[in-house]
DNA sequence: TAAAAATACTCCATAGGTATTTTAT
DNA sequence: ATAAAATACCTATGGAGTATTTTTA
């Protein structure tokens, strides 16, 4: 069963004759006669009642035309759905971790779904290094982290710079450097994340080695 | 485009390389390659990245995708269903007259469906002619009606018999032929019914030649 | 270097065309 | 008598195979 052939039979019902589909076609009636031999043949079924001149649809026809129409036009959609200057659609899987995936996807991505409603997005948070992962291993398209692992086969470019802020209470003073936080207790998220490890270089860079009380990423 | 095309590119996909399509396919990998490039030219744009030794699928070939298996599987579901031995299925189109319709096809269009869910009924009524008319020119499948009329092209079978009953008042005493309607008002459909056409029959056998009242058809 | 895809080529199956026959209008 | 489909037969396109090259893991 091939698409020719298919559009073959579709053009004889709509044309009502094997003659007059051949003008549509472009080809000459004794091949669209044998091409259709061969598909009844195939399916093991008649799909016309030949009555010596001219031929009329059978059951088993009619119910292979809905088929045909199916077939036909989704390879039509097809065609125009791949093309290189068509709306972009299909899947579009997208990660990122989740501070970025709170704070500053949602506006992003409902601009983008408003541009491209035929795109299905899809979001998956996790930590920077599964999300490389997955990016990696193609089960996402591309990926927003906050760490910069060189790694093969990944390209990257900057979205945005982010400013991180250490928050006080107003008792404490002005801080102009780690060693004012001497003695005191820092809250921050826990171990691996990017903006801890960032955190912690900004401490050892003061020469302050205090622990870090962790908290729970949520 | 064709469905040998199509299939290949599925099977590439499913099994992740043209090699091992090819062993699924029962053929050379050469030919597989030659054919997806093929459809990549057609259809203007490449299904997958090269990557030298193995390939990926690109967007545009995971939108193509989603389509051939669409496509592959209408043409198997095609297969299946003009099968000669599959289950009835597709439109079927009955004609009949209102009587019957209203009395007699009820049931048997229920069990019927009851028996083809597959199959999509269709019933008209009209009168006997224009119902005949409708089935020559393959507006219906078939249809009901009670006028014998021979026409080329269609067959008939008998499907019941009908005794038709006049009905009046019992004071005018028992009915045994036309003539004890004589100078009574007879209530009958309208000119063109077979069931009038009968009362007619009966009447002039009897020598009987009074007016018929005529009463307007459901 | 091993394994996979691409390329170059060869061959043949079959799609498509030509000529004729059959059949129904 | 005409017009359409089927049949027989021929041609040639392109699908499939063989051999080789290229590329990367």
């Amino acid at each position: 069963m091939e698409l020719a052939q298919i559009r073959m039979f579709k053009t004889v019902v709509d044309t009502g004759s094997i003659a007059r589909a051949a003008e549509v076609l472009h080809c000459v009636p004794s091949n669209i006669t044998a091409r259709i031999k061969a598909l009844e043949a195939e399916l093991g079924t008649d799909l016309f009642y030949r009555q010596g001149r001219g031929l009329r649809i059978s059951p088993a026809g009619e119910i292979f035309l809905t088929y045909a129409g199916k077939m036909l036009s989704l390879a039509d959609e097809a065609k125009r759905a791949v093309h290189p200057d068509a709306a972009p659609s299909g899947p579009l899987r997208i990660g990122a971790i989740e501070s970025s995936a709170t704070a500053r996807l949602p506006r992003l991505l409902a601009r983008f779904h408003a541009r491209y409603p035929q795109v299905s997005l899809e979001l998956t948070t996790g930590t920077g290094t599964q999300l490389l992962d997955a990016t990696l291993n193609q089960k996402l398209d591309g990926a927003i982290v906050a760490i910069d692992v060189k790694r093969p086969r990944l390209k990257r470019t900057s979205m945005y710079r982010e400013d991180l802020v250490l928050i006080a209470a107003e008792s404490l003073g002005p801080i102009r450097s780690a060693s004012d936080l001497q003695g005191k207790s820092i809250f921050m998220w826990p171990e691996g994340c990017p903006y801890r490890a960032a955190l912690e270089r900004w401490l050892q860079h003061d020469g302050q080695t205090q622990p870090i009380v962790s908290i729970a990423n949520y």
